[in-house]
DNA sequence: CCGGTGTATGGCATCCAGTGCCAGGGTAGG
DNA sequence: CCTACCCTGGCACTGGATGCCATACACCGG
């Protein structure tokens, strides 16, 4: 795609006759780093992505929207990796909060820029908030709702310092973006450690998993986890989770 | 200027002759509450009120902005509490947040309803969410300039913490507002409590991460997350595994 | 009493995000 | 081939938001 005039769209196929959300995304976001936000106007990332003004609004719902896309991807994964984590409540917690810093780092492309962009304007700083607090939200229902409900304030109190934990890495990443990951990593356990140390001294009720719950696919939908060493390679992580997804014991 | 209905404006001195801030709020929140945040104009406001549609805009700056005008007075009458309270930070925090609830309680008129229309609206949600994220910010500052700038992680985490606890309060009495105060009151001690518990463990720290450990425990772990529908095959998972991981921005 | 300055206001024109409506094209299913 | 979708694009329109300019009133020195 690239220039200003050259068009993306490619084939006429079902599976990818329009340009990809990804490719609009990056788009958008160099225009607006370019530009500034708001001198980009819909129609200017309409004519550089090849999709119409009308189907922008409605692939992505706003202008902001096409920032934060993927981000509610990675949301809604999230979300259901909660759903489906009935043990160990607090350690699926900072294992989710672990799925959103990776699900940054993955892509410094799009999270980096944005960083910048929601540093200088106000509404789209406001905008992130929101989608931090959803996660909060998220994690605090996730608390909330293994223990009774009569500990609300505990489980709101947790997710909070999770996510504030979890912010604060994550900010020390986006701010350089360019150190060794395994520095970032390390801060993350370093932070979620203390989280952990507070939660207990919240959390003092040692009983807890009361789970009848046969439905942690409600939807019929499977999650499958794997926990494995950074250093991995590929072929070796494929080929210990083709034994693993072999296993009908491994992935409910 | 007389529009619709009746006019406010009273006298021709500097102090007040204009409709006052307070009075476009509560009209404008009546507009809000009876006919809905979008259906409502700010053309229809201007009527209302008697200030012109154009005035409206530079003093409230937006629609939005008209029902959270009081809570930004609040907000840097908390601040300005903080910048005169060097001592006992951890006190001075709860007795912010303390300001804060107390700003709520104090005129319910507009708080109550404009808490029914943020529940209802996502988009005035995020506004609301975006204003705790600046006590929070606040607050984590505050804390984090008493000790020293390496503590940034525990004031946040902290400072997240007290703000969790006053919006757990706060919500109690959003949603039952004719309960006695002193309940919540009672409420707010014993969550401001449980902080100062939490604050305890967080904030002394013996020793901690002079090691520079780089794999303890969970240090320089990944993780895969791959949600799909419980009926795929064991084959067709497999293969879309492997072109996950084979696309480095998918999974690491 | 008068002219100058500063400030808040209102009216007007304009931009642009966002939405509803409808038409076209391509696909799936009979 | 026809029909029932679904996604897309074009068009028109509402309304939030901003810039520009003229006006009214307070303040100040003369």
């Amino acid at each position: 795609m690239a220039g200003t005039g050259a068009r993306a769209r490619a084939e006429g196929r079902g599976g990818a006759s329009r340009t990809d959300t990804r490719e609009v995304v990056l788009a958008a976001v160099r225009l607006f780093t370019e530009d500034g936000f708001d001198a980009t106007t819909m129609e200017g990332i309409a004519a550089a992505t090849g999709v119409s003004r009308r189907s922008l609004f409605r692939r992505f719902g706003s202008k902001e929207d096409i920032l934060f896309a993927e981000h509610d991807e990675l949301f809604s994964t999230v979300v259901r990796f909660l759903e489906a984590s009935p043990d160990d409540p607090l350690g699926s917690a900072c294992a989710a909060a672990r799925l959103v810093l990776q699900g940054y780092l993955r892509d410094p492309e799009i999270t980096v820029p944005r960083y910048r962009l929601v540093r200088a304007h106000p509404r789209l700083r406001d905008r992130e908030v929101a989608m931090t607090a959803r996660y909060q939200a998220a994690f605090s229902r996730y608390l909330a709702a293994d223990r009774g409900e009569r500990h609300s304030l505990e489980a709101g109190v947790v997710a909070a310092s999770l996510i504030a934990a979890h912010n604060h890495v994550l900010r020390s990443w986006l701010r350089a973006p360019d150190q060794d990951p395994r520095e970032v990593w390390a801060r993350f356990d370093a932070a979620t450690e203390l989280v952990r140390r507070t939660a207990e001294t919240v959390l003092d009720t040692p009983e807890r998993r009361a789970t009848g719950d046969p439905e942690a696919g409600a939807a019929g939908e499977s999650v499958l986890v794997a926990v494995y060493p950074s250093d991995t390679g590929r072929d070796e992580l494929l080929r210990r989770i083709t034994a693993a997804v072999g296993d009908p014991r491994r992935t409910p």
